[in-house]
DNA sequence: ATCCGTGGTGCAATCGTTTGCAGAAGCGTG
DNA sequence: CACGCTTCTGCAAACGATTGCACCACGGAT
């Protein structure tokens, strides 16, 4: 303990505190200087024990093997990083179990607020956190009734199908990701609407649910592929499931774009250096991501907040154009 | 505070932990009973104040939009909390600064041990730690004289050489990542040892290095292909990179494996369904992850802990042979 | 009947901070 | 010179847990 050095005792605390008010100029120097010289450094969970913060934020995530999630994380951490938050982060699997266990671990841990980014259709983190008052906001996918900051993923569904009515396609499949999860539900439905719309109602069969991940993509594209009249174009509700989707239409000998066109979703960084660069729906991750700080952080204090629709931006690329 | 309730005084902590010595089980029974009711959770922070162990581990890595680290942490992440510990994870972007107040936060919050992923050249992070007497393992990236646990990254890099030498290949190019990081510059040097024993050494023109994203290697590949004479196949020390020199292959109005042959390191899962299947080197990156919070446990403990190297395998495919 | 051992419980100190309150200077003013 | 005011500093009580030690009652042995 710095104080025992040499100096007095408790004031330390005030010289060391961001305002230092009511202690002199030269003894806050004094202090501050001794404090480096010994490499002090100050307890925050100690001091959380007493101030009743923790000034720590729990962020919830499918997978962080996800480059999506994890590049939502990256920008939480930095935005709660810039207001003085540590974050930690938890992979939740999309599984209950894992959901509670982890949850119950930062609740221990005194967390002082959720951002929640596996939202699951029944889940109940989010209620829990609402029963227990500690402040909570969900990113990325959404809860009818919870604050979140999400992109307009009906929207971004319509302008994926818009570009492919555009393109001439009529029969379509959707790779559509957890059924339980609001990004894929929305986005197939926005997509599946618009071809409705446009007289082209898809047909079930052409619609398959799956991971988020390249595995999923693959055994659903390849499920598509072995229809008796495949679709001419597909639209994946994320990339790396485009990125299986790939993988499904090459083993099936078709060539892509010419044969059969395809539309990801996200715009992560390498869609577009792919051999064949992808088309892709384009949402701000990291905006995502520091909304849903701001947004927490309000809460934090009292004030209230409002829900987000980002809006989504179509890329055009070589899987779908010349 | 659930003693508080109706029960007796701080017997209830004895009741509460594991083991429940020196408590009858009829009190024992009765405390638990009544903090599932009470909904009571334990404040770690509080326990550790007393106990001096926060039950934290901190984990540096460069970056978790890198596959790569994002998947070495969530194997230390589940091995750690099979363990009874928490993890946080920091990235440090490579960059002193961050690294500094980045481990700074994590010592501030007496964090019993470090698993420093993003170890570079100069870097004082194991020295500090070493210093202050905090435990840590290195994995992914070795430091001379430090524990750590990695892959065979020279051996790497000769099973990348041989395949390729195997091929015909004789002008080859190389993509060699961060110059500071091990696991460029060993599998760099693997690699080039290689071709020099068999008589072709490669010319400094043909090794560039490079940040370990798509970006940098779309980058540096794109200088590789303007050479006068490009080369007949390029090693890539990660996949990111090798997907970046995909995108400069395409560019160059090359053509993958017939113009220009490609060898990727880690086989991260996309590899296998790009739509040109990627030829990688493969590493458990998951037993990496394990192998490092066991080392670092047994160093907690005080007991001492071994280096491990883990053999890589080359996996070959579309990007080499046919 | 006394004594000892033992299992169960309570007391109180402690971990490193923060913070309301009181006390001690220093200084200007009436 | 005394008084009040303003600064600065120290005291001590929290925060929520853990844990060595003392204490109690009870049963069995002598």
């Amino acid at each position: 303990m710095a104080r025992h050095a040499q100096v007095h005792i408790s004031t330390a605390s005030r010289a060391l505190g961001d305002d230092a008010a009511g202690v002199s100029a030269e003894t806050v120097q004094r202090v501050r200087e001794l404090a480096a010289m010994l490499g002090y450094r100050r307890d925050v969970g100690a001091a959380g024990l007493r101030t009743g913060s923790s000034r720590l934020i729990g962020v919830l995530v499918p997978r962080l093997t996800d480059i999506v999630l994890a590049t939502i994380y990256e920008s939480i951490d930095v935005a709660a990083g810039a207001a003085g938050y540590s974050t930690v982060v938890a992979n939740t699997l999309d599984d209950a179990t894992h959901r509670r266990s982890r949850l119950d671990a930062m609740l221990s841990r005194r967390i002082d607020g959720v951002i929640i980014g596996d939202s699951h259709l029944g889940d109940t983190a989010a209620f829990e956190l609402q029963k227990l008052g500690v402040p909570y906001v969900l990113v990325m996918r959404k809860l009818e009734g919870h604050l979140s900051i999400t992109t307009d993923d009906h929207r971004g569904g319509r302008l994926a199908a818009e570009h492919l009515l555009g393109l001439g396609h009529r029969r379509v499949g959707v790779i559509a990701g957890d059924l339980l999860a609001s990004t894929g539900i929305e986005r197939t439905e926005g997509f599946r609407r618009a071809f409705e719309a446009a007289g082209y109602p898809i047909d079930d069969r052409y619609v398959i649910s799956s991971g988020f991940d390249t595995r999923g993509g693959l055994a659903a594209g390849t499920q598509l592929m072995k229809l008796a009249e495949p679709p001419t174009a597909i639209f994946a509700v994320n990339d790396f499931i485009a990125l299986g989707a790939m993988g499904a239409i090459r083993d099936a000998g078709r060539k892509l774009r010419e044969d059969v066109a395809l539309v990801g979703y996200n715009d992560i960084d390498l869609a577009a250096t792919l051999p064949v660069p992808l088309t892709s729906v384009r949402s701000e991750l990291g905006e995502m991501g520091r909304l849903s700080v701001q947004a927490l952080l309000q809460r934090m204090e009292g004030s209230s907040a409002e829900s987000v629709l980002l809006p989504p931006v179509l890329v055009p690329r070589a899987t779908t154009v010349g």
